[in-house]
Parts: C-alpha cells; structure tokens; sequence
DNA sequence: AGCACA
C-alpha cells in the first residue's frame, strides 16, 4: 500500500485497527477515550487532542477485528458514541499503527511552555504594560499551586512564556485545565482579538531567572534583584502624552477606605489585590480617624494595574469600602509575618501552622461605581476556581467540570464571582451562572473569601 | 466533520 494514496472517501477505506476519531469535545482526555472504545477490545496506544481544532483522536486496537468490531456496532446502533455528549464519528484511519505517540511536548514535566496566540511577536509594541498584563493573565496559573517562576518572551510562535512547578502533577493540572482555553477580552490590550492558550510541556526542570523583570518572576526568591534597565521605563518618572509628568510610581499602593460599614480584614484585602498578581505585604493601620492599608507587590508594573483597575471601587455592594489608592512612598514594608492587621507573604507559609494562604481565594469581582466595566480589569484566577482546594490537588474529579462551569456548583457566597473565567471555545455558559454586569462587589461581607485563619491555629510570626 | 508525528 502505498502511503501517499489519499483516498477521497473514506467509507470505502480499508480496515485497519487504527480508529480516527473526530468531533471529540477538546478537553477529552486519553482516559475518556479507552472509556469509549474499550469494551471492543484491547487498547494498546491512543493520541488525543490531534488537530488544529484539537477535536480529533486515533485509538489502536490489539487486532483488527476489535476495530472493525467497534466501527460496524456503532455503523448500526442507534445511539451514536459519544464523549462529554458529543456525538463522536469513527472510521478507520488510513495507518496502521499509531507511531511517535507522544511529542515532546507531551512528556510531563514541571515546567509549562504557553504560547499566548494572538499576541505575535510583530506586535513588539508589546510595551511594559502590556506585559504586566500578560503577566496578570498569567497568574491564573497560581490557582493550580506555587507557581515557582516565569520566563516570557517573544518567538515566531507569538508571545510565551514558561511556568515553572514544584512538580509534574501540578503542572498538568494546570495544562490539562486550562489549554486552549481563550483569555477574556478585557484583559487584553484594545487591539488584540482572540487570545487562546496553547500549552505543553517545556522540557525545561528549572529555569534560571537573573532578575525580577517585566518578562520574568522568580517567586520563590523575593530578594531576587530588580532588572534595572528592564525596569527602567518603570522606575523613572513617566512621561505622560500630554508631556506632563506622571505621579511618582512605587511597587506599593496606599488604599484608604472610605464608607467602611465592613471590617475589612488582611484577608479581604489579599483577596481583593491578588488578582492582579502575587500581594507580598499588607499593613493595616489606622490614620486621621480612617483606615488606610498599604499593599505590596513585586514590581510597580502589577501595582499599577491594580491601582488603576480598582481605584474608586467598593469592597462590598451598596458602596461600602469605597478604595481610594495612591503609591505609597514605601518599597518594601516592614511587617510583622502574621497579625490581625497584617500579613507577610513571601514567608513560606507551610512551614508555618497550617494556615492556609490558597493563591485561590474567592469571590472577585467588580464594582462599577456608575462607570462601565472596565477592559482592564485583571484576573482574579481566585474566582474561578471556587472549589480548589489550596496545595495542587487535582480538582476535576468529574470529566465535565472545568472552570468554565464551576459556578453553577458555587456556594451562594461566591455567586458574585462574576467575571467570567478563560472562556472554552465549545463551553457554554453554565446554567444559572451569575450575569456579569450590574454592580458586582469586588467582595462578599459574608463570604469566608480567603477564610480566616482558624481560631485554633496560632498565629504566625516567625521564629 | 475528514488523518497525527518531525
């Protein structure tokens, strides 16, 4: 048989033990397939998510009559095969055996390789802030456990950047849950269209970080020294286009809250400001009769971000802890680890009381304040993902359930987690999924977001 | 909805 012979039809191709799948939802996973194929027989190799629409699949079979077994019951049944309540054709390939079953990016590793489509490497006015946001976006990734280091950067594949876990399960959590997903519009810059994820493993185990950059984090090392001409265009006074000098900048922001009916506690705060990136310090204190707290992150690019997208928005509905932020003149805060008014992040917190700080705290989501929502609003990677617990379990435990219908399974508390998540090219709406829109409050009173500590655990202060 | 990989 010669291999270059295309046959046009395929219903007249020849038996092989090779199955091609197609019309699989993209999310299917090896395991659903066997599921699917394995009552004709032995499976002995499969390749799934093939195809730029990553919908199609090869199954082989031990002999060929258990392919042929499969291919004439569902040419006959009634009821069609299906995946995730797809309706899946079957036919046989035209090889016949499945070789190469695994590229390279499909060996497990700790370390992840996105590619962000859309964002091309021609778009190099991909400018600092840009960046942070992509950097945002990327902090979704924090959901899925300690997110260890960032690289990006710019390749004829587009923008990318590499992940680094502790570990290979948390990183396939992490890939297996969010590729192919698409980044919601208005987290992206105006002029970027559709955005989607591409994710497989780098065969990177750790990557080397000089600096805290624009294009790269080392979390596990906040001493690590700052860029300094990366973060040049940060660091000095900005120009604005009107020739007017911008306000001083700094990586910490200076919330005063006005109309405080609420506590608002270190933990509402981390949730509220974490999803703009990793908050390191909080400090709440007291001053001229109202509170003010500072808040702590790595670079001014993420401080920024967060400024602008929260400046003058509630904590609560009904215009309770209106936020009004500035830069702080502070750059690295001096605070104690643990206390009821603040909290030390960049001190590893498992080695502490088992208190927990879930990179996943809760519900965030807007306040429109009578302003429309925002397209730059950041990621709250925490609401998206209301039931995971902390610490890189696997928390798909059915096939159906991905992030884009978790709100359906949300507790009321979390319902205003309006925002909607890494949107599934074929994911509907989850039915009585909260409409975004309206005046969404970026935290629930009674929510237990970010949960405080439980009142048996000691505090932490270090030793 | 129509054949991968390197």
């Amino acid at each position: 048989m010669s291999t270059s012979a295309q046959p046009q039809f395929r219903y007249t191709q020849t038996p092989s033990k090779v199955l091609h799948l197609r019309n699989l939802p993209w999310e299917c996973i090896e395991e659903e397939l066997i599921e699917l194929c394995k009552p004709f027989g032995k499976i002995v190799n499969t390749k799934c998510n093939v195809g730029a629409n990553r919908n199609q699949a090869f199954v082989e079979f031990s002999d060929l009559n258990q392919a042929i077994n499969m291919v004439t019951y569902y040419a006959s049944s009634s009821e069609p095969a299906q995946i995730r309540g797809k309706t899946v054709y079957i036919q046989y390939s035209n090889r016949h055996e499945i070789v190469n079953n695994k590229s390279p990016g499909d060996v497990p590793g700790n370390v992840l390789l996105v590619t962000i489509e859309g964002v091309e490497a021609g778009d190099v006015s991909i400018d600092v802030i840009h960046l942070a946001y992509l950097l945002t976006v990327l902090q979704v990734f924090s959901a899925f456990g300690f997110v260890h280091k960032i690289a990006t950067f710019e390749k004829a594949a587009g923008f990318q950047a590499l992940i680094q876990y502790s570990d290979v399960q948390t990183a396939s959590t992490a890939r297996d849950s969010l590729d192919g997903r698409s980044i919601p519009r208005y987290l992206l810059p105006s002029h970027v269209n559709e955005c989607y994820l591409r994710i497989s493993y780098s065969a990177h185990t750790d990557l080397n970080i000089k600096f805290q950059s624009h294009r790269s984090r080392d979390y596990t090392n906040p001493h690590l020294p700052v860029n300094p001409t990366a973060m040049d265009g940060l660091h000095q006074p900005v120009v604005g286009p009107d020739g007017k000098k911008k306000e001083f900048e700094s990586n910490v922001l200076l919330a005063s809250i006005e109309n405080m009916q609420y506590a608002v506690t270190v933990d509402v705060l981390n949730t509220v400001f974490s999803a703009f990136g990793a908050v390191q310090k909080i400090a709440i204190f007291e001053k001229n009769g109202g509170t003010q707290a500072l808040i702590q992150y790595p670079d001014i690019a993420i401080a920024a971000v967060a400024k602008d997208a929260l400046e003058g928005h509630c904590i609560y509905d009904g215009g309770y802890c209106k936020l009004h932020l500035s830069y702080s003149r502070h750059t690295d805060l001096n605070v104690k680890a643990y206390s009821d008014k603040s909290r030390d992040y960049t001190i590893p917190m498992q080695q502490a009381t088992g208190w927990q700080n879930p990179p996943a705290a809760s519900a965030v989501g807007y306040t429109s304040g009578g302003v429309p929502q925002a397209h730059a609003q950041a990621a709250p990677s925490s609401s998206w993902f209301p039931t995971m617990p902390a610490g890189g379990q696997t928390y798909m435990s059915s096939p159906s359930s991905f992030p884009g219908q978790a709100y359906g399974a949300a507790p009321p508390a979390y319902a205003a987690a309006a925002i909607p998540p890494f949107s599934s090219p074929n994911a509907h709406p989850a039915p009585g999924a909260p409409q975004t829109g309206g005046s969404v409050p970026l935290h629930q009173p009674n929510g237990p977001p970010g949960g405080s500590p439980h009142p048996s655990q000691s505090p932490y202060y270090g030793s």
